[in-house]
DNA sequence: GATTCGTGGCG
DNA sequence: TCGCCAAGAAT
């Protein structure tokens, strides 16, 4: 049984411990770390929203080969950049990461703002992304609350309730701003994130290599686990969608493009069978694929089965630009393994891999 | 204040 | 197979 302390660490005693720990073990090579630019950590923290470091790594490499400078991304297409962004989901992050380049570029002479507030006014920067940015880049004492700094400081301070709460995530930064250190910013904020993500994690906590463990409450209450509170359990809507592979007679594939904003937004999918539809009441000449998503999240798993669809009526709906006049989603027939018109989501992806092999 | 937004990994 | 979680922000 570990020893029970009965006050809270001190602040200061935390930090200490953070960054003599983060010396030893702390992540010292990530990609943004090296030739640390405002925009090449901003594009970091934008991809690191919600995702793991190990996802983002190579998604950020190729993204700073393709958008090396602000400028280079603020003058590129939106599609070239939801094409840099395909698989990486979350995909307003990518609209306004291109957003807030071009009102840099145009509003602020291409300098991205150096204070907290010039940077929470740029869409997409939050309040622990800035501070995160901030921190990393000037070394300035700002704190951040992210997923691991939530966790590790729940536990340390046995912070009750849900974060998703107001009041406890308010006292979560309240913690957040004791605890960040006036020097050594920079250090101290990868450290208490290499922690989160590598000792203090969310199901099998390392307490027996934690720096902070001689007066963690949750460790000395012996479930650290029990911290931080989960969310509270809640129904999510079951959705189910079909989406058609429709195949030309040179075997290009037709794509639709997504509506500028909510899932998917701005990206190219395979058009949506409409509701209420059997496509498989559509079987004549040729063959094409229906996904059908499972019960998993938004759209995610999906089985493929083969269908052969009538035509005909689907481009009666799908293809209403014919003409020039009419309103109608936005179509275009693409080769399998070329280069894709824009942004694609990662299950659309992985079929037209399928069919280009 | 509650929901939405992707994807991959984990137990 | 399933539910939860992850360097959050916008609506």
């Amino acid at each position: 049984m570990p020893a029970r302390p009965e006050t809270a660490p001190e602040p200061r005693w935390l930090a200490r411990r953070l960054l003599a720990w983060h010396a030893r073990h702390g992540r010292h090579d990530l990609p943004w770390q090296k030739n640390r630019t405002l925009y090449r950590v901003w594009v970091a923290e934008i991809m690191l929203q919600q995702t793991q470091v190990a996802t983002v790594i190579p998604y950020y490499r190729r993204f700073l080969r393709a958008f090396p400078s602000l400028r280079r991304l603020a003058d590129a297409s939106l599609d070239a950049v939801l094409e840099q962004w395909t698989g990486l989901g979350y995909y307003a992050r990518a609209r306004n990461l291109h957003r807030a380049a071009r009102l840099v570029r145009d509003g602020l002479g291409g300098r991205l703002p150096r204070d907290l507030d010039g940077l929470m006014k740029l869409p997409g920067i939050g309040r622990s992304t800035a501070g995160a940015i901030l921190a990393q880049v000037l070394d300035r004492p700002h704190p951040i609350l992210d997923g691991n700094v939530k966790r590790v400081l729940a536990r340390c301070f046995t912070v009750d309730g849900w974060p998703g709460e107001p009041a406890v995530e308010a006292r979560l930064w309240e913690l957040s701003t004791a605890c960040t250190p006036a020097t050594r910013c920079a250090d101290y904020t990868q450290a208490i994130m290499d922690l989160g993500a590598t000792v203090c994690t969310s199901r099998n906590p390392a307490c027996g290599r934690c720096p902070l463990a001689p007066r963690c409450l949750a460790r000395a209450s012996g479930e650290p686990t029990a911290w931080p509170a989960p969310r509270p359990g809640r129904t999510r809507p079951r959705r189910r969608h079909t989406l058609l592979v429709l195949r030309d007679a040179r075997g290009r594939v037709l794509l639709q493009r997504r509506p500028p904003a909510g899932i998917w937004g701005g990206l190219w999918t395979l058009p949506l069978c409409p509701d209420r539809a059997d496509p498989a009441r559509w079987c004549r000449d040729e063959l094409a694929l229906a996904i059908r998503p499972g019960r998993r999240g938004p759209l995610i798993r999906h089985e493929l089965t083969h269908f052969r669809l009538e035509l005909e009526p689907l481009y009666a709906e799908l293809a209403p630009n014919r003409g020039g006049t009419r309103e109608g989603p936005e179509l275009r027939w693409h080769v399998p393994g070329s280069r894709p018109p824009g942004g694609l989501p990662a299950p659309v992806r992985r079929l037209l891999d399928t069919l280009t092999a």
